[in-house]
DNA sequence: AATAAAGGAGTGAATGTTCATTCCGTACAA
DNA sequence: TTGTACGGAATGAACATTCACTCCTTTATT
């Protein structure tokens, strides 16, 4: 065996049943056993469920970034650097529904509660960073709405949480056509009107 | 006392438990002490905690459902209905943040994913229905964009989630002026720009 | 009207289960 | 042989649910 596999494959395996079964549904032996570890062996690697559950969002979290950074480009305008954000982030979540799902969960639990404050309050995290940046920008050139950046965020991505939800369970097939024209709606929510 | 005020009493402590705590930090010990009833009388009410989950979720709903509908008339037009839809949906929730972040918990868990597969395919829910027919006659009018409705419903609704969570965590404080601001962008999002 | 019996709401300690976490034994590498 | 990665049975805490009991209200009986 290589230099450990294994954080990874607890880590693999965790994603899978979480998504599926939520956290407080999935117990460590379930993890263990579908990683193919010992129970302690977790417990080497992760001091406890709730630093396994962490670590996982900081992983995910940085999958996202690098797959949204690329390609991205501060030359470009304000809309097309939009477009590409949005939609380079539908189809990534799209493609990682199991990531997208755990998502969901860890934002809406007690742990994403005080995340979310620390992460927009503090301007911890470089995805987020970007937005902003780009909004303030945006705002600056008179391109988009004169709103506070928050509800810029909330009208561009607010959707984009719905829509990939909506994929992802079923109630709705997004092709890259269908994405292209929901990012085209967003960007008429945000951008201004002359 | 009154022909029991029980059910009512442990359905609102509930509320105001899982919204702070989730699904999983609260036990039935910590409602029916923050009910002042017993244990036992929990269960004489609801078979078990997630018959008594369930219960609150229709309570809720039913509560959101009235408040949207008042002073709601198919006599108006499409955006009216909308704004009246949208501002009034985003006025409740905030007034009542406990049921915004009940709701936000259960369709975020593994509960909420049946249930919303149920919800749209069966077409159940009248405040969902209101929705549908309303963004049905606006592409009927050409006055909305030629999209799926459910993709319409997540350009719509979605900033709304959003919002209200910034909102309800203070992140950001929406008066009735930045709701209007916030609905007039939503309505940019779904409508037809001739 | 006074008294008794029934019925059922309300209770909370006791139960059994589930789970995160620990800890000790094993296997393999150096 | 010593040290390190690993496994999984054992542990104890927390929890949902139950049940035998206590009122208290309503109804029946005299």
């Amino acid at each position: 065996m290589k230099d450990s596999d294994k954080p990874d494959a607890v880590i693999d395996a965790a994603l899978e049943l979480i998504a599926e079964h939520g956290f407080h549904g999935v117990s460590m032996v379930m993890i263990a056993e579908k990683a193919n570890v010992g129970m302690g062996t977790i417990y080497r690697y992760f001091a406890s469920k709730d630093v396994l559950i962490s670590e996982m969002y900081k992983v995910v979290e940085n999958r996202i970034r690098i797959a949204v950074v690329n390609g991205y480009s501060r030359e470009k305008t304000v809309k097309e650097r939009f477009f590409h954000l949005i939609s380079t982030l539908i189809k990534y979540l799209i493609k990682h529904p199991l990531e997208f799902r755990y998502m969901e969960q860890y934002h809406n639990s007690p742990y994403g509660v005080a995340f979310r404050k620390d992460l927009i309050l503090d301007h911890h995290d470089r995805e987020m960073d970007l937005f902003m940046e780009l909004f303030q920008e945006g705002v600056r050139q008179n391109v988009l709405k004169e709103l506070p950046i928050l509800m810029l965020f909330s009208l561009g991505l607010g959707p984009l949480v719905s829509l990939t939800r909506d994929h992802v369970f079923s109630l709705l097939i997004l092709d890259d056509e269908l994405i292209d024209r929901a990012v085209e709606a967003c960007w008429d929510g945000v951008r201004r009107h002359t």
